[in-house]
DNA sequence: CGTACACCCTGGCCGC
DNA sequence: TGCGGCCAGGGTGTAC
């Protein structure tokens, strides 16, 4: 479900619920997501305080005051909901997938939902959470200045595989995902199936514009809301209604003046949607 | 090391 | 109305 956009939004709606409140009670429904929960889950939660909710890439990161930090990661369909210390948890259709449900000790509790079970939670040492397995890897945030043309230059010009498919590797750029890789090469009228090591640096450089700019416009408008993506309380997301491709095969290229028909291909088992006219495979 | 692919799982949608 | 097929925003492990 969610790329970059929709997880700082699911951040930023969870931190004020959180923040500076002790997890007084863990529910654990089912024994694993992705993966089985770490030993104790529960247990090593019950009692901690929350410092801060953040985020790293895709993952959601809650610091706790006994040195650790549990790391979050939505998968494709996992959500978070809050529900105020006065509102009944009242069971519905969908509560079948509420699979973790924290109390604060106001009351307040938070649900985890994950209908196709991709996402999973692990618990670190907080001072050692960038060197975890899931964050150890990952390259540079698309946001504010910590990517540059200039150092991706130095990981895609050895790379000879298509950019689209490049872009969504975490290790290269930490957060993209197929929505906003589709819509930055539109944006920077670069054809999806180009080589990355044909990219020039000026060509990076106006890429690394588009992509900084799309994500900061996805957050601004609160994230996608594509299948029933929401944050924390329920609002949807409405960048989904800004999308120049991705979805929109069959229709004409939003470019001014250009003629073409956006289409969708299949690049490594993912929807690549551009346009064929405008983004060019030449160099 | 880079790349390609299968796989984890459920639900929504489309066509018959 | 029901059913099969296809599709989905992600990441990992494996094979080459």
């Amino acid at each position: 479900m969610p790329e970059l956009p929709e997880v700082e939004t699911v951040a930023k709606g969870l931190a004020p619920v959180m923040e500076g409140k002790r997890i007084q009670m863990v529910q654990v429904n089912r024994p694993n997501l992705r993966f089985a929960f770490p030993d104790g889950f529960a247990d090593q939660l019950r009692g901690c305080k929350v410092l801060r909710v953040g985020r790293r890439a895709k993952y959601i990161l809650f610091a706790l005051d006994n040195d650790q930090t549990m790391l979050s990661h939505l998968g494709m369909s996992g959500c978070y909901s809050t529900l105020a210390a006065n509102e009944v948890y009242a069971p519905h259709a969908k509560s079948k997938h509420d699979h973790v449900v924290f109390t604060l000790e106001d009351g307040a509790k938070v649900i985890y939902n994950d209908p196709r079970r991709f996402g999973f939670m692990d618990i670190f040492a907080s001072d050692q959470i960038d060197a975890c397995k899931f964050l150890a890897h990952l390259g540079p945030e698309p946001t504010g200045n910590a990517l540059s043309a200039k150092q991706l230059f130095a990981k895609t010009s050895v790379r000879k595989g298509a950019i689209k498919t490049a872009l969504l590797d975490q290790k290269l750029i930490a957060g993209l995902g197929n929505i906003y890789v589709c819509e930055a090469l539109f944006r920077a009228k670069i054809h999806p199936f180009l080589r990355t090591c044909d990219l020039s640096l000026s060509m990076l450089e106006t890429l690394v514009c588009h992509i900084r700019n799309v994500i900061d416009e996805a957050i601004k408008a609160g994230g996608s809301s594509l299948k029933d993506f929401s944050n924390t309380d329920g609002e949807l997301g409405y960048f989904q209604h800004q999308f120049a491709v991705y979805g929109q095969a069959g229709a004409s290229c939003p470019a001014p003046k250009c003629t073409g028909e956006i289409i969708r291909m299949v690049q490594a088992g993912r929807s690549s949607f551009f346009c064929p006219v405008c983004q060019t495979k030449e160099i």
